[in-house]
DNA sequence: GCCAACGTTGGC
DNA sequence: GCCAACGTTGGC
């Protein structure tokens, strides 16, 4: 396999309610569909390749947290649901010749052992530098370094 | 359910 | 281009 970049690491947060960790192991590959913010946009469409590590976060929901590993699993290419009259996600200004929103599919890969909480998070000083720590932060999908993915996962093993 | 934080919209 | 109003996210 030729790779012209290094692999990247990712934190892609869903409502477990909505769909979770569960959902996505048993569908094995979902479209990650219904991302209506332009950093997030951004970083699905100009970004992420295929082969690109995925954190899975639960937000939303009693213990919010990393909840499992997953993959980019496709290029990007345009969120169809854009163009759905009856998708929740619908947006009667996007064009199709000039798509407004993009995403990846994301291919699962592992559920972790136990869910890490933020309150686990928090108290990582290899996170002190990420927006995902930060108190108001909304996005939806944001970058990790290498040091965070490994400070994250290394917590897997210890006791909360 | 509350509310702080943030992104987006739209009037000017 | 500013900024107030509004809608949404997300922790608690």
């Amino acid at each position: 396999m030729s790779s012209k970049r290094a692999q990247r690491y990712w934190l892609m947060k869903t409502e477990p309610d909505g769909f979770s960790i569960d959902d996505l192991a048993r569908r094995g590959r979902e479209p990650w569909d219904g991302v209506r913010n332009y950093q997030a946009r951004n970083f699905m469409r100009d970004e992420m390749k295929p082969g690109d590590g995925v954190l899975i976060y639960h937000s939303a929901c009693a213990t919010p947290g990393v909840a499992g590993i997953a993959e980019v699993a496709s290029d990007s290419y345009p969120d169809p649901t854009q163009f759905r009259r009856n998708s929740k996600y619908f947006d009667e200004s996007s064009r199709p010749d000039e798509p407004r929103w993009w995403l990846v599919d994301v291919g699962f890969v592992r559920k972790l052992d136990r869910l890490i909480g933020l309150d686990e998070l928090k108290a990582l000083p290899a996170l002190e530098d990420s927006p995902l720590v930060r108190r108001g932060n909304r996005l939806s999908v944001l970058p990790l370094t290498a040091a965070h993915w490994r400070a994250i996962l290394a917590q897997e093993k210890k006791n909360p």
